[in-house]
RNA sequence: GGGGAAAUGGCGGAACGGCAGACGCAGCCGCCUCAAAAGCGGCCGGGGCAACUCGUGUGGGUUCAAAUCCCACUUUCCCCACCA
C-alpha cells in the first residue's frame, strides 16, 4: 500500500543492518572532535516500557544528531546488574540470579535495539561478569591501601526485610529504598568509604557546575550539609573526664542551662560510675528503649525525651555548674553526640527545658531591643549579647568570633566544620555483588588480597534463603588461606553496595576488554569527561555524588586528567504517565516497547515522546497522542514517496532555484527545522517537541503544494530525511536508500541552516500606539526606521488614534515593530 | 521548618522584553464514499453585529512595551529535615 508507512515491514530489518554495518561503532584514533554522551546504566530488571524509552530516546536524538554535525560520538551501554532483585528471584522462584540476570539482559537489549538507538555495542559492560567486578574489587584495593575504605563498628541501617545495612543516602522517610520496610538501628562492624575525607571538595566544586540543573547541586549542597561551628570541652563535676560539645552557636554559651547527649555516647559509662544506682537504672532503661529505634523514629517521630544521669559538667566559661541529661534527640553520629542546652535559643532545647523545668536563661535579645518579659518562645536569630560577662553587649557574630578564639586560648577547643554527610556504608549482607576481596587471619588480622588473585568469584550454586548473608555459609568459598603467612584464615562474605560498580562504569566504556587495568589513562584523557548525562532525577544524591567522588580520587591518583568532575553536563528526563496515572505493573496499565512498536512503530513511539512535551518536563501518554505522530509518518510518507524518483537529481546539498513566493516559504520551511533541530542541541535545551513542530509546518507545507514537480519541492523531498534522521531513523533510511543512495543516511551531515534561505519576502511591521496595537503592515525586510515610520503614519487606523496629539517619542525595532507614543 | 522548580485555551504545549496561544490532541462543520474508516478543506480563549475590548494563578512595581524582569502573596510538584 504506498499511501501508508508499513513500518512493520521497514524498521527491524533496517535495526539489523546497521548493526551488521557496524555503523554506530566509535574508534578512538579519529581526527573529528569526540563527543562523549551517554544515558545511566539500567538495571535490567526484565522488561521496558515507554517511560525507559523516553530516556534512551532523548539520548539517542542528540548522539545522533551531534553524528551529523560531525563529532566522534561515543554513545554506550551496559548492564547494572548487581543487585537484590535477583535474589528475590532466586528466593521466590528458585532461578539463580544470574541465570535471571541473564535472560533479563537478552531480552532488554534486544527491546532496546528495537528502539531504533545507535549504541556502540562493542563496548557493552554489565557489572555482574567477573571482567568488570575484577575491577571493583582492584579499585576497592586501591581505596583501602589509601585508608578511604575501612571498616568499623558503629550504629548502622538495618532493613530487617532484606536482611542487609544500608547507607544513609538509600533510607528514604525511614524506609528502605528497595522494599519499604522501616529501617532499624543496629550496632554491626561493617565497611565504609571515606567520603567525608572528600566533602569540601565535593561541595565547593558544585559552584562551577553550571552544566548542571540548579535543583540537583542544591539537593548535594543539603545533603553535605556543611555547618561551621566550635568544638569544646565541659568538664564532668567529680569525675576526671570531659565530654566535647559541638556548636554553631557559641554565642549563645552562657545560655546553657544543661547539656544532652546520646545514649550511647562513651562518656556515659563513665558518668555510670560516679552516679547512684538508681540513676544508673535510669540511664540503661531509657537507652535500652531506643536501642534498635531508627534515627528517624527517634528524631522526627518521637517526642523529645531524656532522663538526668546524675552527674553535672561545668560550663568552661561561665563555671556554671549545669546538669546532664541523656536525651533521644542527639544523634551519636553527628557532631561529638553532645550538645549544649540553650532553652532561650533552640527550639528543641526549649521543647525539652520545659518538659523537664530545667531554667531557661536569655542571653541574645534582637537588635535595637532591651530585655523584656520571659521568653515565650526561643529567639533562634542573631542579635546582642547580654548577661555574658565581658562579651555581653557583642553582635552575635562577632561573639562567635571571640568565643572561638577564648576557647582555643584557654586550649579546650577550637573551631571545627561538621558536614551532615556521612562516610558510605559499602557492605552488604548479600549473595549477588561483589565480594569484597578482604581475608582475616588470626595471626595477621584484616589482610588485602593480592592483585595477582583478583577476582575473587563469585561462588555458583549458593542456596540463597534470605536470612543472612549467603556467602558467609558458603565453607568453600569462606575457608582459604592467609595470603600473607599461608595460615588458614577467612574470607569477607560481605558484598559490595551496587552504587560501587555504577561510580565508575562511565570509564570503562572506553576501554571495556582491558585485562590489565580497569581503562588506559591515554584513552581516559582523550574521551572524559563525559559532555553530556541523562537520567532520572532520582539520582540526584546517590549515584551522582558517589560517582563525584570516586572521580576526585581517581584524578588524585592521576588515573584521569582534565577536570576532576565526571559529567560535564547533566540533564534530568521527565518520567512517562499513561492517562495521567503513573504506569504500574498491579494497575496493569503499563505501555510495553513490544507492543507499541507492534502497533504504533518505534519511529512513531520516538516521535511522540520527543513532542508531546519539553524532556524534562513529565509526559503523559495518551491513544490519540501516539496516533497523531503516526498520522505524521504516513503524511511524510505520502509527501516523498511518490517522488523519490524525481528527487534523486535535485541536489539536497544546494539551495534549487526559487522562482515563486511558495517555492521561497518551502524550502525556507527546511532550513527552519534544520535550524531548530541544531539550536536545540547547541544550547543544552534538547527541546526537540519545538524542533519536531517545524516537521510539522514543512510536512502540511508539501501537501498543500501544488507543483510536486518544481525542483523546491523535490529538493524538500530529498532534504526531510535527513531532517528526521534523528529522531525517526527508520523511516529516513528508508525514504533515503530509496532515492538511491547506498550507504545509510545516518552517516550523513546534517542540512547546513542557510541565511539565503531562511530570509523572508515580506515582512509584518507591528504598529502600536501607546503600547497598543493598532495596525499591521506588510513591509520589505530591512526597512529603514524613516521608510518604516512614514508608512505606519499612512495607516488610517494609526491616523485616528494619534489624531490632534503630538508624537512625544517612537520605538523602532527593525523588521518588527513600530511604537508611536502620543499625548 | 529550610531549599528548589513551576503556574498560558477543553488537553499537551509555543512565544531573543516586541503580533499570546506556533505545532499537536480533542471537538465542530464540510468534501470524498452506498456507508464507514482513512484522507482532504475549514472553524476552534471570553465578550461584542462591528469598531473594539478583556485575557498568560493573585496584587503591586520597572518599561514606550511584561507570559517573559523585580517585590509580595496563593497553589502545585520535588528535595532535605530534631544536624546542635
Amino acid at each position: 500500500m504506498a499511501d501508508s508507512y508499513d513500518f512493520r515491514s521497514i524498521e527491524r530489518p533496517w535495526q539489523e543492518r546497521w548493526e551488521r554495518d557496524g555503523i554506530y561503532r566509535t574508534a578512538p584514533d579519529d581526527a573529528r572532535p569526540k563527543y562523549y554522551t551517554m544515558e545511566m546504566l539500567p538495571y535490567p530488571s526484565g522488561d521496558l516500557h515507554v517511560g525507559h524509552a523516553k530516556n534512551y530516546v532523548l539520548g539517542d536524538a542528540i548522539a545522533r544528531t551531534m553524528r551529523m554535525l560531525g563529532y566522534n560520538v561515543l554513545h554506550p551501554m551496559g548492564w547494572d546488574a548487581f543487585g537484590l532483585p535477583a535474589e528475590n528471584a532466586a528466593i521466590q522462584r528458585g532461578i539463580d540470579p544470574a541465570t535471571w540476570t541473564t535472560s533479563n539482559i537478552e531480552n532488554m537489549r534486544r527491546q532496546i535495539r528495537l528502539m531504533g538507538t545507535s549504541y556502540d555495542w562493542t563496548r557493552e559492560i554489565a557489572t555482574c561478569l567477573p571482567d568488570y567486578y575484577r575491577w571493583n574489587q582492584w579499585l576497592f584495593l586501591r581505596l583501602y591501601e589509601h585508608g578511604l575504605a575501612y571498616k568499623r563498628e558503629a550504629p548502622v541501617n538495618w532493613c530487617p526485610h532484606d536482611q542487609t545495612v544500608l547507607a544513609n543516602e538509600q533510607v528514604i522517610d525511614g524506609r528502605c529504598w528497595r522494599c519499604g520496610h522501616m529501617v532499624e538501628r543496629r550496632n554491626l562492624s561493617q565497611w565504609f568509604l571515606k567520603t567525608t575525607d572528600f566533602a569540601e571538595r565535593l561541595l565547593h566544586e558544585l559552584d562551577r557546575l553550571d552544566g548542571w540543573p540548579e535543583r540537583t547541586r542544591t539537593a548535594q549542597r543539603n545533603w553535605i550539609g556543611r555547618s561551621d561551628g566550635v568544638e569544646f570541652a565541659w568538664a564532668i563535676d567529680g569525675l576526671d573526664a570531659h565530654v566535647e560539645l559541638f556548636t554553631t552557636r557559641i554565642d549563645t554559651v552562657y545560655g546553657a542551662t544543661f547539656i544532652a547527649i546520646a545514649p550511647e555516647h562513651p562518656v556515659v559509662e563513665h558518668i555510670k560510675t560516679i552516679v547512684s544506682s538508681k540513676h544508673v537504672a535510669e540511664i540503661e532503661r531509657f537507652a535500652e528503649s531506643l536501642r534498635s529505634k531508627s534515627e528517624l523514629e527517634r528524631t522526627s517521630l518521637m517526642e523529645k525525651e531524656g532522663v538526668f544521669t546524675g552527674a553535672y559538667a561545668i560550663n568552661p566559661l561561665s563555671r556554671e555548674r549545669v546538669p546532664i541529661f541523656v536525651a533521644n534527640y542527639v544523634l551519636a553520629e553527628y557532631g561529638t553526640g553532645a550538645v549544649g542546652g540553650v532553652p532561650a535559643h533552640d527550639e528543641r532545647d526549649f521543647l525539652f527545658a520545659k518538659k523537664y523545668g530545667l531554667p531557661i536563661v536569655q542571653v541574645i535579645v534582637p537588635p535595637g531591643e532591651e530585655v523584656t518579659a520571659p521568653l515565650e518562645a526561643p529567639y533562634c536569630e542573631d542579635g546582642r549579647l547580654i548577661a555574658s560577662d565581658d562579651y555581653s553587649g557583642m553582635s552575635s557574630e562577632h561573639a562567635r568570633i571571640a568565643l572561638a578564639e577564648r576557647v582555643a586560648a584557654m586550649g579546650i577547643g577550637q573551631t571545627r566544620i561538621n558536614y551532615r554527610f556521612r562516610d558510605w556504608l559499602v557492605s552488604r549482607q548479600r549473595y549477588w555483588g561483589t565480594p569484597i576481596p578482604i581475608i582475616y587471619c588470626e595471626r595477621c588480622g584484616e589482610v588485602a588480597v593480592p592483585d595477582d588473585q583478583l577476582p575473587i568469584l563469585l561462588p555458583p550454586d549458593v542456596p540463597i534463603t534470605g536470612e543472612g548473608s549467603p556467602l558467609a555459609r558458603d565453607p568453600v568459598f569462606i575457608n582459604t588461606t592467609c595470603p600473607a603467612c599461608g595460615e588458614a584464615a577467612r574470607r569477607e562474605s560481605d558484598t559490595m553496595d551496587t552504587f560501587f560498580e555504577s561510580s565508575w562504569y562511565y570509564l570503562r566504556y572506553l576501554d571495556p576488554r582491558n585485562v590489565h587495568a580497569p581503562w588506559e589513562r591515554g584513552i581516559a584523557k582523550h574521551w572524559m569527561n563525559v559532555d553530556q548525562y541523562i537520567g532520572g532525577a532520582e539520582h540526584t544524591v546517590l549515584h551522582l555524588l558517589y560517582s563525584r567522588f570516586f572521580y576526585k580520587f581517581f584524578h588524585d591518583q592521576g588515573w584521569v586528567s582534565g577536570r576532576d568532575e565526571p559529567f560535564e553536563r547533566l540533564f534530568h528526563q521527565g518520567m512517562v504517565l499513561y492517562n495521567s496515572e503513573k504506569m504500574s505493573k498491579s494497575r496493569g496499565n503499563v505501555i510495553g516497547i513490544d507492543e507499541t512498536a507492534d502497533t504504533n512503530g518505534v519511529d512513531a513511539m520516538r516521535l511522540f515522546l520527543l513532542y508531546v512535551t519539553p524532556p524534562e518536563d513529565t509526559s503523559n501518554w495518551t491513544d490519540e497522542g501516539i496516533s497523531g505522530r503516526v498520522r505524521f509518518l504516513n503524511r511524510v510518507w505520502r509527501a516523498c514517496e511518490p517522488h523519490l524518483e524525481a528527487a534523486r537529481s535535485v541536489s539536497p546539498r544546494a539551495l534549487p532555484p526559487m522562482e515563486t513566493p511558495e517555492e521561497r516559504a518551502l524550502v525556507r520551511a527546511v532550513h527552519v527545522a534544520a535550524k531548530s533541530g541544531i539550536d536545540e542541541v547547541a544550547s543544552r535545551r534538547f527541546h526537540f517537541n519545538t524542533t519536531i513542530a517545524k516537521l510539522d509546518e514543512l510536512v502540511n507545507a508539501m501537501t498543500t503544494f501544488a507543483n510536486t514537480t518544481s525542483p523546491a519541492y523535490l529538493y524538500a523531498v530529498h532534504t526531510l530525511p535527513l531532517l528526521i534522521a534523528p529522531y525517526a531513523p527508520h523511516i529516513a533510511d528508508e525514504l533515503w536508500s530509496r532515492m538511491g543512495h547506498t550507504s545509510s543516511i545516518h552517516l550523513e551531515r546534517v542540512v547546513e541552516p542557510e541565511d539565503q534561505a531562511l530570509a523572508v519576502d515580506e515582512i509584518t511591521l507591528v504598529v502600536q500606539v501607546n503600547g497598543k496595537i493598532r495596525a499591521r503592515i506588510g513591509a520589505t525586510p530591512g526597512i529603514g526606521e524613516t521608510e518604516a515610520l512614514e508608512l505606519a503614519l499612512l495607516d488610517p487606523n494609526v491616523q485616528a488614534y494619534i489624531d490632534g496629539k503630538s508624537i512625544r517619542k517612537q520605538v523602532y525595532v527593525p523588521d518588527k515593530l513600530v511604537n508611536l507614543v502620543v499625548g
